[in-house]
DNA sequence: TCCCGCGCTGTGACCCTGCTGAGAACCGAT
DNA sequence: ATCGGTTCTCAGCAGGGTCACAGCGCGGGA
């Protein structure tokens, strides 16, 4: 789990980031607002922990911006102020969790595996076409209804195929988007790997056209 | 929305019933822990507010069965302790969040917003997955009812790949959240703890899907 | 019917990916 | 300072995925 700190006093930063660390989270900080913003918003951050008083840019202004640009990360925010507006005001910004310190490190913990806990599990959808099935996420294609085992290019081929269900796909088109751009394969690797695929998923199931490319049959 | 409110104090609950109502909730109240869960179970809440002190049966006790039960509405808690393990022991029975009496109204109408706003399903507090067990708050691992001792690493590895249960996760990504960003690690890292890890848990249970990155295996 | 060319497949070699063991660096505890 | 454990790098190895090649089948046009 990567965690953004964000705070700009320096002892408590690094006193977050070792517990963090022992606790086996991977910690990244950021000292002031807008530095913490950019790294919110390029990063690949499982949750961010925010302090509301920063340089350059309050915590507030943090939270609404990347809200505003759809980002969901889950937010727990910091400060020292306890008044009850406050603390709404933080909360009502975006936030999803919010502490005052000085807080106990045992329930900074605890309530940020809550936030933890509710991930987003939003599942990509599965594609279909007839039936066949392939599923992205979980890199699994079943053929009426039985699992089928495939390469990284077979898979690659299939899902190139699947995403243009029905239409007619050339060869030099596979081989820009299957096949790395740089090295230049012989055409005939489409065929080959054309021909593997038959051979998993059925025959009939990946259909020629001639002089034109090849179809997913069947919808 | 419509609130569930499990207070035994009488003057709290009217108090809470008429505010939550103002803002245009509904709300449904039970008096002790053993009515609020079973109004949990059948009614459709959209959130509970759930004291921990209640009579026939506890707060704590109410939540852990409603996760077991595999019902996942948000859970606000409220209650009189506020020793810090009593709160770390409410978010990690599966609590979203915890205030302490007395707290003030505007705290609580914001956290539940707050708390609605995320509105997304939840997730158990300790993940499964086949006959793995993982409790992040106690740091435990089991695999098939035994106890499996981990490091730090192993644990992170492990948590990361049960939180995406049946999906793929490439190496990469891996080295992205369980890894320190800051020092560039070699990509063989993975691989390394990929191997420790099989070693502990079994080596089927985590298999590799060439060119693509990492699964757990079964379910 | 014959011929041409596109597409298919079996074979085999290369090399890339992933796994492992050994050991160095690091850290905390005794 | 020493020791045990953890983390991580490195190098070597095995397996198999990828692809080039060559020969063959088959369809379409004259």
């Amino acid at each position: 789990m990567r965690l953004l700190v964000v705070e700009d006093e320096a002892r408590l930063a690094t006193a977050l980031r070792r517990g963090l660390q022992a606790e086996g989270f991977a910690v990244d900080v950021a000292a002031d607002g807008a530095d913490g913003l950019e790294m919110a918003r390029h990063g690949e951050y499982d949750a961010m922990i925010l302090d509301v008083m920063l340089p350059r840019l309050s915590g507030y202004r943090v939270v609404r911006q990347l809200r505003a640009e759809q980002k969901w990360l889950p937010v727990l925010m910091l400060s020292a102020k306890d008044g009850e507006y406050d603390q709404a005001d933080g909360l009502d910004c975006g936030a999803d969790d919010y502490l005052t310190k000085p807080f106990s490190y045992v329930v900074l913990l605890a309530r940020l595996r809550a936030l933890l806990r509710r991930g987003t599990p939003q599942r990509p959808a599965v594609l279909r076409h007839g039936d066949v099935e392939l599923d992205p996420a979980q890199r699994k294609v079943t053929v009426g209804g039985a699992e089928v085992v495939l390469t990284a290019r077979e898979f690659a081929l299939l899902e190139y195929l699947i995403r243009r269900p029905g239409e007619v796909v050339s060869k030099t088109e596979l081989l820009d988007h299957v096949w790395d751009a740089a090295l230049d394969t012989a055409a005939n690797a489409v065929e080959v790997y054309v021909g593997y695929l038959r051979r998993k998923i059925g025959r009939d199931r990946l259909e020629t056209v001639r002089g034109a490319g090849y179809r997913l049959a069947g919808g």
